[in-house]
DNA sequence: TTTACTGCAAATATTTTGCAATATC
DNA sequence: GATATTGCAAAATATTTGCAGTAAA
């Protein structure tokens, strides 16, 4: 879901304060990839972001995106992924909640889910000489659409695969 | 651990097949490469399986390891790891049970442990439209040792963060 | 003998870095 | 006014691709 008002201010508060904490600065670019961040549903990656930025006529140089990124990741208002692709994906983390993601490995599909058992049982977890801060989990598989055409090509040609 | 000699043998067999039923050719190359990746006992990436066949005086170029890797995974003898780094990681993973792992953000260590707990919430959860092939469960955080420096260093510089 | 595989080098893609110009504080 | 930040271009890094020569079947 897109972020909603009340959100957006709290997550520009909470990047502020922490600029303000580092004796950084408060850009124009920087709120303005926050907020285009928190207006994005599910994952994106820089060029994403370049993009939709762009498309506003708002331009920031990609550099100043990876720049800013790696603050949001340190005041725990994104979160990063690489889930196999390419490209290393982020997504918003403020008030988003623990969620796991299923990938297709066929097609590259990503969904995500909420388990309570899965975070009850990784809560509890504890583990000697570390602070716990984040987990993320992958679960890899193929989604019904990637089976079903697999299954229609096994079914086309039965003598390729020998054994 | 490294690998024993049954295990060895058994993969080899495993690889063989897989290279005969897709009509592939046994070469030297393949099998140097499987045997180095089977006697490393934790993560790697492409340059060191190089670096590690070089001294053996055994020189496989980098786009024959990124061509062969990608018949092993397709083979589930590697898993794939992407914590965070800069690079893919990489783990043998015949025989090895599953394991999760911890990885510190300031430090880059990774460690591994098993949680039957958290193995059987993972194998219970049913998704619809999906099939389960393999997880992958990263949690992260500070190990003891980052902390302690960090601690040592708000001791010293007790003014630097306001607030 | 056929053609899949290897090695090399070039290409591609992503992220980082250096530096001059600019804008925040 | 001091200097952190930006944009740009170049550099660094990782991985993929094209192709000629080599070797497995």
């Amino acid at each position: 879901m897109e972020s909603s008002e009340s959100t957006k201010n709290t997550i520009k508060k909470i990047f502020a304060d922490y600029l303000d904490k580092h004796a950084m600065r408060k850009t124009p670019e920087r709120f303005a990839i926050l907020d285009k961040i928190y207006s994005i549903k599910g994952h994106f990656d820089v060029e994403t972001i370049y993009n939709m930025l762009l498309e506003d006529n708002y331009h920031v140089s990609k550099a100043t995106i990876y720049n800013n990124i790696g603050l949001l990741l340190d005041c725990k208002l994104v979160t990063r992924h690489q889930f196999g692709g390419n490209t290393t994906q982020y997504e918003k983390s403020y008030n988003t909640g623990i969620h796991n993601h299923i990938i297709c490995t066929k097609c590259g599909m990503v969904r995500e889910f909420t388990d309570t058992n899965i975070k009850r049982a990784i809560q509890n977890k504890h583990l000697r000489d570390f602070t716990i801060e984040s987990y993320t989990l992958y679960i890899y598989g193929i989604c019904d659409k990637c089976k079903q055409q697999e299954e229609a090509i096994m079914a086309e040609k039965p003598g390729k695969e020998k054994k």
